[in-house]
DNA sequence: GGCGAAAACCTAGGAGATCTAGGTTTATGC
DNA sequence: GCATAAACCTAGATCTCCTAGGTTTTCGCC
């Protein structure tokens, strides 16, 4: 019988494309065997336990993620660029729900601190709001609520939450235009005392 | 040996307290049996399946949380109540996450559409909202923002994704009262044209 | 009080999941 | 060509959901 030739990373990308097909937590490690042919137990040799997987899933999907949002943030700035990150933002999640789903999931935070995707990602971000002249804390509270609301917002669209008439793709545009707004008219923090 | 005196509501209850503690995915009915001191298969003269306990926590759930909403609001109008459903909302989602976890799952729409608790949740929403002034479909737009901002920061802080030192009630609060000053700034829908 | 029936709870077991231990086959470097 | 490491397998323990069918308790009613 002739190898699979597997690897850690083929077994990885494997998993992902089934997590958008089946939904991230109904992956499982029998599924992922029988997709690539092989026996379960034989995935141990690559993988180190189904939480690995799930951890190194996250890891591919975050990296995969912040790139397609980097690419077309690329050369805007202002509200060009936050409208450039939110579509760019929300087409993954809907797009790749299972990778999606993946970025979310609560990861040893030794692997994640000062790891490239967080640092990249991290640029990115502040990069954009660059244009709206707000300094900490205020940026991190911005920060925060960005992506509060464009998680919330895709959370809640992909379990179906929304169910008025009311066009999806309209109200986004709507939302990313209020949090335009709300950066503009910040109510910026008092330095001077602290409470 | 003296029975239990299990009903379905007992079941969903404990199930409940034990998704707080453990996590809602974590819930198994082996573990709920374990936890009433009663066989695995005896509950299924009370609960249909797995799928069937988890539909009856988010109805549990999601009535125990619009109740404290409901009671936070109450007597409130404006900004004053838009902190009081956000400080509420929060509290619910933090001090019990089996429980609000229950309430974001995917449900069979024919359970929620009309029932007693999607009824009241619409009620409490839009009448808070009454004081700015919006119309449909502005409305509809503010509130998906609003929840969207409630799930996306509470699902965040949940996971742990806050990793800056930065005080999270804080920001909880600036991200209110961004939401306040969006409602009043509202660019509101052109309805002449339809693009 | 006794009895019939419904409800509550049990045992037994299949199917599928994670994961371990240890064996066999294939590829690879020298 | 052969030793060895890597790739893959079988077997099986344990946990989960769920079904089928049996036993025991409770309770209304005569």
């Amino acid at each position: 019988m002739p190898r699979a030739g597997l690897t850690p990373h083929r077994i990885v990308a494997v998993a992902a494309d089934l997590a958008d097909e089946v939904g991230f937590e109904k992956v499982t490690l029998s599924g992922v065997a029988r997709r690539v042919g092989v026996k379960d137990a034989s995935l141990y040799a690559h993988v180190r336990s189904l939480q690995d997987l799930r951890t190194r899933m996250a890891l591919l999907a975050g990296g995969e993620m912040i790139d397609r949002i980097a690419a077309a943030v690329a050369g805007r700035a202002g509200k060009d660029a936050l409208v450039a990150f939110a579509g760019a933002y929300r087409e993954f999640a809907l797009r790749r729900p299972g990778r999606y789903a993946a970025t979310q999931i609560r990861i040893d935070q030794a692997l994640v601190v000062d790891s490239p995707v967080m640092r990249r990602t991290a640029e990115i971000t502040y990069g954009m709001l660059r244009a709206y002249g707000l300094e900490e804390p205020d940026l991190t509270d911005a920060v925060r609520l960005l992506r509060s609301t464009f998680h919330g917002y895709c959370a809640l669209e992909a379990a179906g939450g929304f169910g008025a008439p009311r066009d999806v793709q309209r109200s986004w545009d709507k939302a990313v235009d209020a949090l335009h707004i709300t950066l503009m008219h910040w109510p910026r923090e008092e330095t001077d005392h602290d409470d």
